[in-house]
RNA sequence: CGGAGAGUGGUGUAAUGGUAGCAUACACGCCCUGGGAGCGUGCAGUCCGGGUUCGAAUCCCGGCUCUCCGACCA
């Protein structure tokens, strides 16, 4: 991609109604626009690293058996009124012109369980899990944080069914690994968390905490062993001993950016979702549910790794791999090159944003860096025909060779 | 939903009752070229509706929008 014909470009100074870093970052960079409070677009730059999150968590989840799907998000009043959970605070609720009333999709659990009547019938069918990325529509009260707190987001949610809690306990526990790989992906140090259900259960649930400072929970840890609850349920406070090992106990800021929650039958008694055992008894199926918001996780990364002069994303969502700057020169062949790759060599091409623009040095190092892509290849009189290769999240520099830079 | 603050060219700002100015972006020309260079020309603005006044970006009333704090919440 030639960032002449980018349809965004930089800016050097952010938003005055925006405050925080991921929305100022991500604004000035072109990844993202406000449309309104909570409201983001996201654009081109955005997207490719929305996407790349989103292809992670498809791979993992995925591996642990979950299948892709897609769900409605005009859910009718009737969905809501078997769970209870029509007129609640946080969903956006209207008549439609035929004067239907519907709820926009705030959760899935209404939607999939009716699906699942269909198709669940026998022990047989059982164990199931399937999922979807999927835009969430939450009238909170107030949208905050730039893409971290909108009223409109992206969401992994999914669901699995289980004949029994033993049988649901053991997905949960591979929920649960997939996630930490998830994170561990993107580039994000999550913690387990054990927390309250809210809206979802009254049992015990988990999340997936980024500690940072500007995060809207409250996380207790403790620094030897794996005992970390929020704030919420926590019975010890930083500065005690840990329940769990006598360990230091500490308190700190986090994003909540995954959760999984044990439904169990309350949404399969809702809507009649029943198997058959192997006894011929007919017993309501036992749920699960996890979610992963992708737009909040892309505004968690950014949060985390900045610096004075823009964003430093984890080559992993790096919306592009490389950064070519053509200074005092056009890098046009070379990025030919790395577009294409060496065909005769077999060395396939890498993902590339040349910046062609006929500009100075200094905007292109300055918006190299408010980009944030992984690796910065510079070719310029001084580099001869070698090309100067750096990484964002570091200082140093060196030459190389175009097939070096093939290999990335 | 309570409280506080703010709305001026695309973006960021100045003007506090009296000529709407600057920067940046954009267009054209010149010049320059390793950390957001320079010169010239051009394009472009007071959130909406009322009111006070000879005169309103400025004061008053209403509305809309955004941000922050709180409550709530992935």
């Amino acid at each position: 991609m030639k960032q002449s014909e980018l349809f965004t470009k930089t800016s050097k100074l952010p938003p005055k109604d925006e405050e925080a870093v991921n929305a100022k970052l991500l604004t000035r960079g072109g990844f993202v626009e406000k449309m309104s409070a909570g409201v983001y677009a996201y654009l081109p730059l955005g997207q490719r690293v929305l996407s790349k999150i989103n292809q992670i968590i498809r791979e993992e989840i995925n591996a642990i058996g979950g299948q892709e799907m897609l769900m409605q998000a005009l859910v009718a009043k009737e969905y809501w009124e078997k769970s209870k959970r029509w007129h609640t605070d946080v969903a956006y609720e209207f008549k439609s012109p035929f004067g239907e009333d519907i709820g926009l999709g705030w959760t899935h659990e209404e939607v999939i369980t009716s699906i699942a009547t269909h198709f669940i019938n026998s022990y047989k069918d059982l164990p199931l899990a399937v999922y979807q990325i999927q835009t969430k529509f939450r009238a909170e009260a107030r949208a905050k944080s730039g893409i971290l707190r909108g009223r409109e987001f992206s969401m992994k949610d999914l669901y699995s069914f289980h004949t029994s809690v033993e049988d649901l306990n053991v997905y949960y526990e591979k929920v649960i690994k997939a996630y930490h790989k998830i994170f561990k992906r993107v580039g994000l140090k999550a913690k387990l968390t054990e927390a309250s259900g809210g809206a979802f259960t009254k049992d015990y649930t988990h999340e997936f905490q980024v500690p940072t400072p500007v995060g809207e929970d409250t996380i207790v840890y403790c620094v030897s062993c794996d005992y970390c609850q929020n704030k919420e349920i926590a019975l010890v406070r930083g500065g005690n001993l840990c329940p769990k090992c006598n360990g230091e106990v500490k308190e700190e800021k986090a994003i909540e950016v995954g959760n999984v929650f044990r439904l169990g039958t309350r949404f399969s008694e809702a809507f009649d979702l029943k198997f058959t055992n192997d006894k011929g008894e007919k017993l309501p199926v036992v749920m699960g549910s996890y979610g992963i918001g992708p737009t909040r996780v892309m505004g968690t990364i950014v949060e985390v790794y900045n610096d004075a002069n823009g964003i430093i994303w984890p080559e992993a969502v790096s919306p592009f791999k490389v950064h070519l700057l053509g200074i005092n020169k056009s890098a046009e062949a070379i990025y030919k090159q790395l577009v294409k790759g060496l065909p005769a060599s077999g060395v396939e091409g890498v993902e590339v944003l040349y910046d062609d623009r006929d500009t100075s040095a200094g905007a292109k190092f300055a918006d190299a860096d408010l980009l944030g892509i992984t690796w910065r290849a510079v070719v310029s009189p001084k580099t001869g025909d070698k090309i100067e290769l750096k990484r964002r999240d570091s200082d140093k520099a060196k030459l190389v060779g175009i097939k070096e830079l093939l290999k990335l």
